[in-house]
DNA sequence: TTGAAAGCGGTACCAC
DNA sequence: GTGGTACCGCTTTCAA
């Protein structure tokens, strides 16, 4: 076993070899199993290995290979729940498939997910799974990342990648119908974004609108409440100022469930009662409106489906990548509308 | 350019010399700025660099350095809002300081948890930050990661490794003491763990009594509940097991958040008001807190900190690795009880 | 069935 | 200042 100034390195294949008293290639063919190879010698070599505590060098094996097993993923943080749901089924999923997870946060910004694609550090994965907020499709464009790409929720087309997202539009038209259906007329729509026509708030806004035009009812403008950040604070102050303006309103659809929590304690603290007063639809099913008083209305996006079909798109393209005729991808798998206490599914009060 | 059968590979140092009509080694010293570099060829080989769209090989690096620059995380799930928050701080101080973060799921079982010590999927990571749950300090004996390492929140002392726990203690007497303080006196405490003289349940607990006997209380064992995992469901149903048995109680302190966010769900259900009826405090400072109704007194464990000391450690242990001789150290930092609406803080409750 | 030798793409010591 | 050369540890033809 060689050994360094600076004290006992790792055994190596050779110091396997030395011991079983084979040639160090010996050991690498049993040890990646390789067809022909004695039972004895096979024997003899696990032993040696065992014997001098080998582990290989993944880093060489990986030189080798060109390829690590592992996998980047870059969200906006894991602060917010949604995305470290999206990350554990990730990660989950990665490993079912002897993948690795790194994990990388941008922030949001487009900045730091144009640098995440472009990333140096990164260059070590297989791969990349995206969820962007800031980036348009134009970033894309060619090629970008230098390596295989999967996009996640934003729904960028005409995507010159592989993009796993949501069935945006479909799921908020059918929050809104829900609402509708307990026979709600004002829905206050919480989450617009201004200046966008194409990203998650523009299509989940449009089911919105379609939702109420199905109704036969017009959108009224002071209903649409614009919010950039979707977060909990933010949902309670755009929830406090509309209340606080005396807009009259009997539901909510949040663009998230962030927000929709937000919105939940600023109608609690004004006492409004919820659903009573003021029914109230989240997005994205996080845990925490599962345990909320009242529970959470929300739409599942599909997390789940989410996470196998990407992790199983970019392995794809990373075992396609010498051949490369695989065309880019588009998949949004089934939402699910979950009927909880916030618009009515058995509320359980009791005394009170 | 080397063009392989496949397609075209990358660009590769040699190619990048080749252009600049320099030795392959200058380049080298160029992109690890070497001091002796003539300004000319410097800009020479850069432009050559662009030209070629040369991007290092990390796998080449990491095998000849002996180092990845990744560090791996190794946590119970990341959909619990503690551990993603902790993964959170822990990337981005660890992005800061130049290293990237490999996220590893053990779910908190110790099989999984000596796994992600010894797997060799992780072998290409630099050292391993883990937070256990299940493991006993036993299982941490001889050097068992075989690489650095840094034991997060669990105080599995006399460990013969690095750890940055919490002052799990201190805290929950403190958070205990701020319930009595306010008058309170049957205070129920949630998620006492049976067999365990040790862990953090343990060491809370101890905080619990210590509160109570500073106040000249005697523990009432009917207060006492026992929760192995710490979840909202648990801390609901534990919490409306309490309730329905009509024991008496004034004030209920959760070994953690989620526990007492499940509670709040089963005391607002029914009809008790927090913290008019029943103040309650938890521990973690996790985000769903902030912003519930009431918004939720907590022990902040001193989270930022915690992933701060706990990078910074981890890369002393890689970067002295060659010597080893650093003693293990055991650092747990302040707390803070940030005290919210549930234990009375300006309640704004309007109308009603 | 086993072994020798050639790299994978860098880095670093040490001449030139 | 610049460049030769050995080598990190492993995999993979190709011989033996």
């Amino acid at each position: 076993m060689a050994i360094t100034p600076e004290g006992r390195s790792a055994p190596t294949l050779r110091d396997v070899a030395e011991v079983a008293g084979v040639s160090f290639k010996t050991v690498s063919n049993v040890l990646n199993d390789h067809p022909q190879v004695r039972e004895a010698t096979r024997v003899k070599v696990l032993a040696a290995v065992e014997q001098v505590g080998y582990r290989p060098n993944l880093a060489a094996r990986n030189l080798r290979l060109g390829r690590s097993g592992v996998i980047g993923l870059a969200v906006p943080e894991l602060s917010q729940a949604f995305f470290a749901q999206l990350a554990d089924e990730v990660i989950r999923i990665a490993a079912e498939q002897d993948l690795v997870v790194l994990v990388e946060q941008t922030g949001g910004e487009r900045e730091r997910e144009l640098e995440a694609l472009r990333n140096p550090r990164l260059s070590l994965t297989d791969g990349l799974l995206l969820a962007p907020l800031g980036l348009t499709h134009e970033d894309l464009a060619p090629d970008a990342a230098g390596r295989p790409l999967v996009v996640l929720g934003e729904p960028l087309f005409p995507g010159p990648v592989d993009h796993v997202t949501m069935q945006h539009e479909a799921a908020a038209r059918a929050a809104t119908a829900h609402l509708l259906a307990l026979g709600r007329r004002r829905v206050v729509l919480l989450g617009a974004h201004a200046a966008e026509d194409t990203g998650v708030a523009a299509l989940r806004y449009a089911g919105y609108r379609a939702a109420l035009a199905d109704a036969g009812l017009p959108v009224d403008d002071g209903l649409v409440v614009p919010i950039e950040t979707w977060d909990r604070q933010r949902g309670a102050e755009a929830m406090g100022r509309v209340l606080d303006a005396g807009v009259r309103m009997d539901a909510v659809f949040a663009m998230n469930d962030d927000l929709a929590l937000g919105a939940l304690r600023s109608l609690q603290e004004r006492g409004l009662a919820v659903p009573r007063d003021v029914a109230l639809v989240g997005f994205d099913d996080v845990a925490d409106g599962r345990y909320t008083f009242p529970s959470l209305t929300t739409v599942e996006p599909g997390r789940h489906d989410i996470a196998r079909i990407a992790v199983t798109m970019l392995r794809e393209r990373i075992d396609d990548r010498p051949r490369g005729d695989l065309g880019p991808r588009v998949v949004a798998p089934d939402f699910r509308l979950v009927v909880r206490e916030s618009t009515g599914a058995e509320v359980r009060a009791r005394r009170a």
